[in-house]
This record gives structure tokens, C-alpha cells and sequence, in this order.
DNA sequence: CGTAAATTTGATACGTTTCAACCCTCGTGG
DNA sequence: CCACGAGGGTTGAAACGTATCAAATTTACG
């Protein structure tokens, strides 16, 4: 969905200018309400982590799922030859854990990016609980199934979308996930090191720099004047745009 | 589990050679076993498709998941400016269509790469049978789960591995699919050209094509006399071997 | 059998990585 | 109070790997 849904999310965006009480977005009201019916119907265990802690890493074994109530918490995978990937990003309302099921033992680390919460559901009670409770397995696929779409949505952007336009699409893309919680998107402050970053769109530390300061060239994002992890964006809808003119074959002024 | 599990799966066919009688491997029995239980619990439409047929594409109304009975299916995500990505392959056992549940319209398209049968289940009347049959739920989310892992491997591979050892990683991937479910692997028929094998590794049909003859050239592969379709692997330890000695610093003998 | 598609291979162009130097910020301790 | 060091960031120049373009060859198929 991330991915794909730019020039619709940019629209409900615009239409938010005019609202004078902030409305949230469809998504936003879909998140609120799963956070609410989990809380409801299920005995969560808060947990508090800080940036660095791991939820769960890779090897242990599987007995529960996590929802995530606040912070941004990343998924990172290992090769047995310690390459290591960052291949996902988890929000509010994002699960954290699916990956454990079909073995027994997670298959990655997900680690906090900075403090935040998440719930944590055993996962035979969930499964009983389900049973009582249909809505909630509703739920769970759907965050099962929205998470291998946006899975999906970025191993095309690594595979057809050149450096700069990657980084331009993982910023659209981070302000449409805050846009969906119902947060302000033209100011975001990026919780990831360029090297972070870089792993995540599968390229070097240096490129990812490089291609900030490029768009920040072309007055697409702005930096802020304090240090370099808070990016402005004017306008979501030029952002896309430049993602579109890296495609583009040649000469479309459209 | 496809691209972590290599020296394991190397294990077990090692280990197969002795048997007299063919004896299926622990996955295997896990894929048999699933189809069993889908078959004899859940009303299923069998569907024959031919090279190209697609059992759903993206945009189309969601109501029905699909499990491979026979063949191998890719999924193709496409973006709205044209791109487009073959983010999966799935065998037998594997499922069709989870993309759908979280907004009702499918994400990508899928599509039979050559003859092959589908078992199509209504979604709805599958979530029923679960609260009769918790084993289906079981098979259910263990092949979710599967497939989530199984993608993050591919974006791994894909983000730290040079072209040479993805496409060796590729072969070694496809040829314990086939182990797993029981057929021979020392001989694979690619069913794909050069532009489908590059698409889905994120490279180009010409840098496919220098990858698999310097393969051959190694003697890590072997071409059939007859087309380039059909590969030999000699020794899939050899294959795995070569992937690591892409990713080794320098010199390291062992 | 003839034609279109697929594949291989070479030469060159291009984008990203690598290596390196430098800057900035921030927290620490002399 | 400021020197200092560490980590993160930026930028340039050169090296590298892959893409692109082009041609020749083989294969698939009506």
C-alpha cells in the first residue's frame, strides 16, 4: 500500500488543508480501532523499550506476537555469514513477530529505533481469543497481508528505481505512514542513520547522503536548521513527482 | 527458510542417497500433509491453468485463496507507471492470494509459468472450517509466515549479494524447492527465460546470462546438450560454496 | 522450413561503491 | 571553559560492477 498509493494519499492530504478540526484518515481510523479491540478483548503485556532493544531476535523461540503502540521498530534479517539486511520498517498498529510462526523460532531481529511500546500477545491466547472474537483474527491477516504487500512494494522500488528516487520514495513513504496515524508530514525527524537508511534501500551510506543533499538542492526537502536528521517537505505531491521524472523515459513536461 | 537453510537441506540429500526407497523429506512431508488435510476437510475447486494463465490479477475483487497443487506460479507486482516486479515463485504447496485479505482486492497479478493445478477456497468458508479444524488455521498462517521469511531472504540476497552469487543462490533456492517436495535436483528445467530469472534477482537478462556461463565455465553447472533451459548441478555443496566464496573478504582456502 | 523469440558475447557507458579527507555536533574531562 | 575524541555526515576522485547497445547465433514454433 505504501508504495502505491501516492497520488491517492496526497489527495486525502490536500483535503485535509481545508478541515479545521484534524481528521483522521481512513487508515488512521482503521489502526485506532484494531489498538482498541486488541486492548479490549485481549490480556496484552505492555512492554517499554528504548533504541537498540530488541523485541525479539533471531533463533529464539516463537511463543508470541507484538503490536506496536508507539516508537518505529525495525525488522532486520541475518545471513549465516553476517550480511544483515533492515527489510522492514514497523509503525503504530504494525505487528512484530509473524515470521516465527511457521517454525517455531523468529527468523529475525526486531529491534526498537527509539523508545516505544508494544503489546505483547501470547500467541495460543490469541488464537483462542480469535475464536471467541472473529474481528480480531480479521485483524492479524490483515496486518499479515498488508505487511507482505509493503514488502513487496519495496523490493520493486530496489529493484526498478534508481538511488535517488528510492530515497525520495522512503520519505514519501515515511510521511504517508505518520500521515495515516494522523501526524503532521511536513516535518519528519528520521530516527535512522544515513547507514541505517542506506541498508534499508539497499545502498550505501554515501548515496543516501548524496541524494538528500540532491533533493535538498532542488528545494524538494529542506533541512532543518538544527542537524540534519529533521527533513522538511514542502510539498508530498512534488516529492512523487521527482520519483515519477527518475522513471519517466525522457522529455514529458505533461 | 529457501536461502538460509542450505547446509541443511545439502545434509539431507546427502543423507537420501543411501535410502533404496525414495523417502520424503521432513518439508515434504509437511506439504503432503498439508494438502491432505485441505483436501479431505475443505470443498475445493480444482483449476488446470497453462503457461501464462493468471489465477487473480492485481486490482481484481478478493474472495478466494489458492493453494499450488502442481506447477509453479510467480507473482508479478506492477506499479501504477508500468514497472514491474516478480516478487515471488511458488511451488507446490505454497498458497496464492494472501495479498488480498487486508484491503479485498488483490496487489499483484499471478501467474502459471507452465501447466499446473490450483485448489481454490473460498476465504470466507476457509475461516469457518478453521473454527471446526484449528489445523487449517495451523497450515494456514505456517505458510504465511513461510513466505514472509521466505521474501526477506530474497531482499537480502538481492541487497548484499553480487550478481554471480545471486543467480548461484537462485539455482541452489530452486533446486531445494525441488528436494524439499521430493523430485530430483541434480537436473532443474528453468522455467523462466533470462529477462523472468533477471527481473526476479533484480538484474538484467545479459548479466543472467554471463552469470550462468561463468558457472558453467567453473563446472558448477552443466548446460543439457539440448537447450540452455535444462541445468545440471553437479554438487548443490559446490553451488553454496561458490555463493560464500562471493561474499568472503579475500583469501580464504578452507 | 522460415520467422520471431531467446540467448550469448563483446564493447562501451553509466551509476554506485570505495576510499579518503574534512566538517560538524555533542558529551566528557582536564 | 575549552580541549578533546567519537560518531555521524558531507563531498570529491577513482575504481568497480552492472546496464546498455549492438551483433551474431541458437532455439522455438506455426
Amino acid at each position: 500500500m505504501l508504495a502505491t498509493a501516492t497520488a491517492q494519499n496526497h489527495a486525502a492530504n490536500v483535503a485535509l488543508v481545508g478541515q479545521p478540526k484534524r481528521e483522521v484518515s481512513p487508515a488512521g481510523n482503521r489502526i485506532a480501532e484494531s489498538l482498541k479491540l486488541i486492548n479490549d478483548t485481549l490480556a496484552v503485556t505492555r512492554r517499554l523499550l528504548h533504541a537498540g532493544d530488541s523485541v525479539y531476535e533471531a533463533g529464539e523461540r516463537f511463543e508470541s506476537l507484538h503490536v506496536v503502540n508507539s516508537g518505529i521498530f525495525k525488522l532486520v534479517n541475518l545471513s549465516p555469514d553476517g550480511r544483515e539486511q533492515v527489510v522492514g520498517l514497523q509503525f503504530k498498529g504494525d505487528w512484530l513477530g509473524f515470521d516465527g510462526i511457521a517454525t517455531g523460532r523468529h527468523s529475525c531481529d526486531a529491534v526498537a529505533m527509539d523508545t516505544g511500546e508494544v503489546w505483547t500477545v501470547r500467541y495460543d491466547s490469541l488464537l483462542q481469543a480469535s475464536a471467541r472474537q472473529p474481528a480480531l483474527m480479521a485483524v492479524m491477516h490483515g496486518a499479515m497481508s498488508r505487511e507482505m504487500t509493503r514488502d513487496r512494494d519495496a523490493l520493486l522500488s530496489i529493484c526498478t528505481l534508481p538511488a535517488d528516487a528510492r530515497v525520495a520514495e522512503f520519505l514519501h513513504n515515511w510521511a504517508s505512514s505518520l500521515s495515516e496515524r494522523g501526524l503532521r508530514t511536513d516535518q519528519i525527524t528520521l530516527r535512522m542513520t544515513r547507514a541505517e537508511i542506506g541498508n534499508y534501500l539497499g545502498m550505501k551510506l554515501e548515496t543516501v547522503s548524496r541524494a538528500l543533499s540532491r533533493l535538498a538542492r532542488d528545494g524538494i526537502i529542506e533541512f532543518s536548521e538544527g542537524g540534519r536528521r529533521d527533513v522538511r517537505i514542502p510539498d508530498l505531491g512534488v516529492l512523487s513527482a521527482c520519483v515519477q521524472r527518475c522513471v519517466a523515459p525522457e522529455g514529458m513536461l505533461q
